[in-house]
DNA sequence: CGTCTTTGACCTGCGC
DNA sequence: GCGCAGGTCAAAGACG
């Protein structure tokens, strides 16, 4: 986040968003009805201590207002601080940026005249010879670039160097310097929903899945399917402390154009099928994966506007984030309808009315 | 009938 | 060498 969101006036709210019962206990969360909770507060801060001779009235308002006005700086507090964090990260996004340019234009013949990608996956081997395929894949230097999806969190890791892996060299580090890209995004997902779906516009086809030793939940396993000869590969698994968040490690370089954007992009899928089964619906990746040959020559002089348009994603993409994360919470409409009610009978005309 | 998901078996790397 | 864990394969079944 930037100053662009701290500047927004309507982000400063009167909320209290999961804070416990400050006093009064009229703004206790109930998941009835949220609009009984509108009703309540007069009534029942008429009970507390209030100073003799002054309109308990103002005095509840008063008290309100100093909380809320409370809880709204402590809110700044915490927006300041998710946006110094996302200050960094942006920094960090803008550095793998100005690398990837320096990478590609040092390094433009890695990527082109690259078998593997074009030959693995492409047509699948009738047997199980890994051994050979591994060394093909493992000793293919990944183009550097971007090829994955947005979404909330986003963690891009380049391979360790750019260094060719040639062939002659089959020594453990040196396959360990050409895994390629890794990227992670964090997607907020319905706990209830047992699909490990998660819509980034491609089409991904499942080909396994796993239980890993430090998450009961399982994992599973994705190839590109919406090209064919795509290397990219994803793992899915719900996070072990939240089970509403998937985390989606994508592995690899998508080597054709992304999918057209359409609709905004819906976290939740009610279908049985995994991200596989459907057409793209969501918008493009925040990173556009274009094809390596494609992207080389204009890189550099694209940078700029690229890193500015993926900036602008960015915000829109984190600001719907968090309006969903926020809608989705109970305790966030509780205090929505409670800073609303207050709000109302604050301005209100006849609040002195009974 | 083609495509996709499921799932048990297999392969590979790694630590001991 | 052995066992473990992660990753992948591919047969079988579901589905449109």
């Amino acid at each position: 986040m930037d100053p662009w969101i701290t500047s927004q006036p309507s982000l400063s709210l009167d909320l209290h968003v999961g804070l416990p019962p400050m006093g009064h206990h009229h703004h206790r969360y109930q998941p009835a009805p949220p609009m009984v909770a509108l009703a309540k507060p007069k009534l029942l801060v008429e009970e507390s201590f209030l100073p003799p001779k002054k309109d308990p009235e103002v005095a509840v308002l008063e008290s309100e207002l100093q909380r809320v006005s409370e809880e709204n700086r402590r809110l700044g507090e915490m927006l300041r601080e998710v946006a110094a964090k996302y200050e960094a990260l942006h920094a960090q996004f803008a550095d793998l940026a100005t690398a990837q340019a320096n990478a590609n234009t040092n390094g433009v013949s890695n990527n082109t005249n690259n078998p593997s990608s074009a030959s693995e996956g492409g047509s699948v081997s009738p047997s199980r010879k890994r051994k050979s395929e591994d060394s093909l894949v493992g000793g293919t230097p990944s183009p550097p670039s971007h090829a994955h999806p947005h979404q909330h969190h986003h963690h891009a890791f380049a391979a360790a160097d750019q260094a060719e892996c040639t062939s002659g060299e089959p020594c453990k580090r040196v396959r360990e310097e050409c895994k390629p890209v890794v990227s992670k995004s964090y997607v907020h997902a319905d706990p209830a929903d047992l699909s490990l779906a998660v819509k980034d516009g491609y089409q991904w086809r499942k080909y396994g899945q796993k239980v890993t030793k430090d998450n009961p939940c399982p994992r599973a396993y994705f190839r590109c399917s919406f090209a064919p000869g795509c290397p990219v590969k994803k793992k899915v698994q719900r996070s072990a402390e939240d089970k509403a968040i998937l985390v989606a490690t994508y592995e690899g370089e998508h080597n054709h154009t992304a999918p057209p954007p359409t609709q905004p992009q819906q976290h939740h899928d009610a279908g049985k099928n995994a991200s596989a089964a459907k057409p793209p619906q969501a918008p493009a990746p925040l990173h556009h994966p274009q094809p390596q040959q494609q992207q080389q020559p204009k890189q550099e002089a694209a940078l700029s506007g690229e890193t500015a348009a993926a900036s602008e994603l960015m915000r829109r993409n984190l600001a719907e984030q968090m309006a969903m994360t926020l809608t989705r919470d109970p305790s966030f409409k509780a205090a929505l309808v409670s800073a609303l009610s207050g709000r109302i009978l604050e301005l209100s005309p006849a609040r002195d009315v009974n």
